[in-house]
RNA sequence: GGGCGGGUGGCGAAGUGGCUAACGCUGUGGUCUGCAAAAUCACCAUUCACCGGUUCAAAUCCGGUCCCGCCCUCCA
């Protein structure tokens, strides 16, 4: 695999220090807010790095720190008057329900600032005894000039960044560019003891402390967003050099920003959208396919539109899935001989297979992935298309097909699923529709099919008739109550009509999901039997 | 001012020296369908911001011009 090393600006060969493991560290989010659209890009872009190395089979380590001691952190608490290490709590709590729900896998280790005090006061002594940090009035900063690498992530010399500094000069500090490692602690801060008096660390320590102490002195793949290059990842690298004098990190990954209508997205513009928002009107799957159809260092521009386009483009893929499941429909185990489409088919599969595969060797390329992968969809639908499933051999290769293809989307992590009771209610009443339409449809009765159909086209759910029935489908879920409150109103009509037979029918099946029905005087009743 | 990256069809987005400029969305026509939808087949950039150069060959390399984003300050 190639990886494009901010480094050395170019794309380099992937060569671990272990074989077959790779050590990666991911910068994390300052828990002080939940997470927005931008936080969710370096989310999203490092877990599908992390599926993509484990796919090639790699033993992937991979850590992701909180910042949980922080000015903003502070500042929030102070505001809200409740202490900051519990504010930060609750942020990390909030997290981790919002990255679940993504489908970002947990690091094996995240590691907070708070919890690694006494190896960040180490870190500091170290690097002041070394001559490369230097105590003032409780204060310690990093000595800029004594590191000789400074600014060579960020491809900056000293003389460039004083000339260009709009910082308000500190005059306490040897050199404008010099940084806190340690701040001495004020008046309504939390604060450890140190040598040099009660304080707390300052921004970059952490990630070089934390890093290493799971990490090791060197490892693999350090990622995070483009703007961390300068000054955090430029400060990572002085602090951890300076003190194990090794190289910190081979490889350097930044992703590009997110923003909106071509103007950055940031907490300190406003301009951000909270990802949990975002979450409740797309599906998760649909928010990783925007998010990695583009490529990770790319900038990337948001607005609804794009979240639309993103879910009719991921409809198509996983359209094909359903339809290659369908053909299949638990026969794939037999053994059978393949006829010439069908091995010519997984040829065909088996090549864009390996296509998948060097686009996403080539630094991660998941736009060009994404493009095989709708090959494949093209390339599977066609066989569907033309070829008889009551062929053993048909139904076998597409077993085969249908593998490869999951396991490429589940490498994106675009092919979620969720089945739990709400959706098994939801499956079982919109069987009841489609039944009820089909019975329609038999008897000629296509304003009733045509309605069922364009009621739940409403509730955006879609209904295909094939020769062997009928399906509904839809990306998001509709809401069980609101199809029970549908199938009643319906049968309320048979009862109008005098239809007894089937508004029985309706009843019965209803209750066979569990739903009980009350015909009082007021109207009807019902309920969810389990409920 | 200094540094980095970018301008590709109606839209989004790959491609960085040589096959018909991927792929998706949208749109158009055919098949299928009770009608649809989905699927399928076909079509939709002689052209890659502009100008000049290198080369047998450039969207891709070089020079210039215009425009845009980001970093240099907390930020993913």
């Amino acid at each position: 695999m190639r990886i494009h090393n901010t480094l050395s600006g170019r794309k380099e060969k992937l060569q671990t220090l272990n074989e077959n493991e790779v050590r990666i560290y991911v910068c994390g989010p300052t828990t002080y807010n939940l997470i927005h659209l931008g936080n969710a890009r370096p989310l999203v872009v490092f877990d599908t790095l992390r599926r993509y190395l484990s796919y090639r089979g790699y033993r992937v380590i991979y850590v992701q720190n909180f910042t949980d001691v922080d000015d903003k952190i502070i500042a929030r608490a102070n505001e809200e008057g409740i202490d900051a290490l519990q504010l930060s709590q609750h942020y990390i709590d909030e997290y981790f329900v919002d990255a679940d729900r993504l489908g970002i896998m947990q690091a094996d280790i995240h590691p907070r600032v708070s919890e690694h005090m006494n190896d960040i006061i180490d870190a500091v002594g170290k690097l002041i005894e070394r001559g490369y940090a230097y105590e003032i009035d409780g204060d310690v900063y990093f000595r800029v000039r004594a590191f000789d690498g400074y600014g060579k992530l960020s491809k900056r010399s000293l003389d460039d960044m004083r000339a260009g500094a709009r910082i308000a000069v500190d005059e306490r500090k040897q050199d404008p560019l010099d940084f806190a490692l340690w701040k001495k602690a004020r008046a309504s801060e939390p604060s450890w003891d140190s040598p040099w008096g009660a304080g707390r660390p300052g921004w970059h320590i952490e990630c070089s402390v934390m890093s290493t102490k799971y990490l090791g002195e060197t490892f693999d793949i350090h990622g995070g967003g483009a703007d961390l290059i300068f000054p955090h990842h430029e400060n990572e690298i002085a602090q951890a050099e300076a003190m194990t004098g090794k190289p910190f990190v081979n490889y350097w990954m930044h992703n590009g920003f997110i923003t909106i209508n071509q103007e950055k997205m940031s907490k300190s513009l406003g301009n951000f959208f909270v990802l949990r928002d975002i979450l409740d009107k797309y599906p998760a799957d649909v928010v990783r396919y925007y998010l990695i159809a583009t490529h990770y260092r790319s900038p990337l521009d948001f607005d609804d539109g794009k979240l639309e386009e993103a879910r009719r483009a991921l409809a198509r893929l996983k359209n094909s899935l359903q339809l290659a499941e369908e053909f299949i429909q638990g026969d794939e185990a037999e053994a059978a001989e393949l006829d010439e489409q069908a091995s010519a088919f997984l040829t065909e599969i088996s090549s864009l297979e390996a296509s998948f595969i060097e686009a996403m060797d080539d630094d991660l390329n998941t736009a060009m992935a994404i493009g095989h992968l709708f090959e494949m969809a093209h390339t599977l639908n066609s066989f569907l298309a033309s070829a008889p499933r009551s062929e053993a051999g048909n139904r076998v290769a597409v077993f085969r097909a249908l593998q490869t293809f999951r396991a490429l989307g589940d490498v994106l992590g675009i092919f979620m699923k969720v089945d739990d009771e709400e959706k098994k209610a939801v499956e079982g009443l919109l069987d009841i529709l489609l039944q009820l339409r089909s019975r329609a449809r038999q008897q000629k009765n296509f304003a009733l099919a045509d309605e069922i159909r364009d009621i739940l086209s409403e509730h955006e759910v879609r209904v295909e008739d094939g020769p062997e029935g009928s399906r509904a489908r839809y990306e998001k879920e509709p809401d069980a109550s609101e199809l029970v409150e549908l199938l009643l109103a319906i049968r309320g009509r048979f009862k109008a009509e005098k239809q007894y037979d089937q508004a029985d029918w309706v009843r019965d099946r209803l209750m066979d999901q569990n739903v009980i029905i009350e015909d009082t005087r007021e109207g009807v009743r019902w309920k969810f039997a389990d409920a």
